[in-house]
DNA sequence: CTGGGTGCAAAGTATTTGCATGAAC
DNA sequence: GTTCATGCAAATACTTTGCACCCAG
């Protein structure tokens, strides 16, 4: 459990309790969904306004605090801000996991083959995870 | 042009002007969002529905005919089916283009380093295109 | 003909916005 | 005390559904 107090204060960010809920969720889950956080919420705060889960979302969004990762015929999970890395996506029980995977070699490919000048690469993996094989 | 008349018929569509108009629509665009293949729909038809819109591509992906393409930071396109392939993103211009990487050692190296059971991997790279790197 | 497709309107779902109150600092 | 965040309600955006009519086969 991470103090996510000064953090947020570091992007001029108040830390209120709702805030410092939805970082602790994202730290502990790793990668949530604005579904199941509201839902993770509502146990904490008696009524907490799916409002200011978006509104929170976004704000860290924008402060790079946080990422949207949108996985195909899934819906998007949130995952804080970490160095980059892939996500393997499991189809049946939809847990997202995060792989490092070195994409450079790819990357340079692509930079010699084209006219393209890349910012990021994104690479979600989709099948089944351990854990769901076994059923 | 190509005839998808025919290849609708044999996924048991009939094929309509509608259906017809989308399908050269995207063969032509390449990759299309909803948004802009209505507007560009709107333009041959006098009155087509966003409804038809959206349940012909509902159907069309369960057809597997079709498939969307999830972008970072951006709006959802589709794309007819073909090769297995990769995309780049312009953040500039929002188009995408096609681009064919083996990404056969990622996929052995995951298989070999985890207990994933891999299905398909996807992948986007964002960046500028060569149009746009001019202005 | 006949089954499936279209367009329209309405419903449903997801997300954003405005504003008064309340909490952080 | 000020500023900013929250919660609520309303507004907007996005997508799906139901149904009468129409067209492809």
């Amino acid at each position: 459990m991470i103090n996510y107090t000064d953090i947020l204060r570091e992007h001029n960010l108040k830390a209120t309790p709702q805030r410092l809920a939805i970082t602790n969720e994202l730290y502990t889950k790793g990668h949530v969904s604005i579904e199941s956080l509201y839902e993770l919420m509502v146990k904490k705060f008696n009524s907490i306004s799916l409002a200011t889960i978006y509104k929170n979302i976004n704000l860290m969004q924008k402060n790079s605090f946080i990422q949207e990762v949108k996985i195909p015929q899934a819906k998007s999970v949130y995952e804080l801000t970490k160095a980059s890395h892939s996500h393997l996506a499991c189809t049946k029980c939809l847990g997202v996991e995060d792989i490092t995977i070195d994409l450079n070699v790819i990357i340079d490919t692509i930079t010699k083959t084209s006219s393209f000048k890349i910012d990021s690469a994104n690479l979600v993996v989709s099948g089944i995870c351990k854990n769901c094989q076994r059923s």
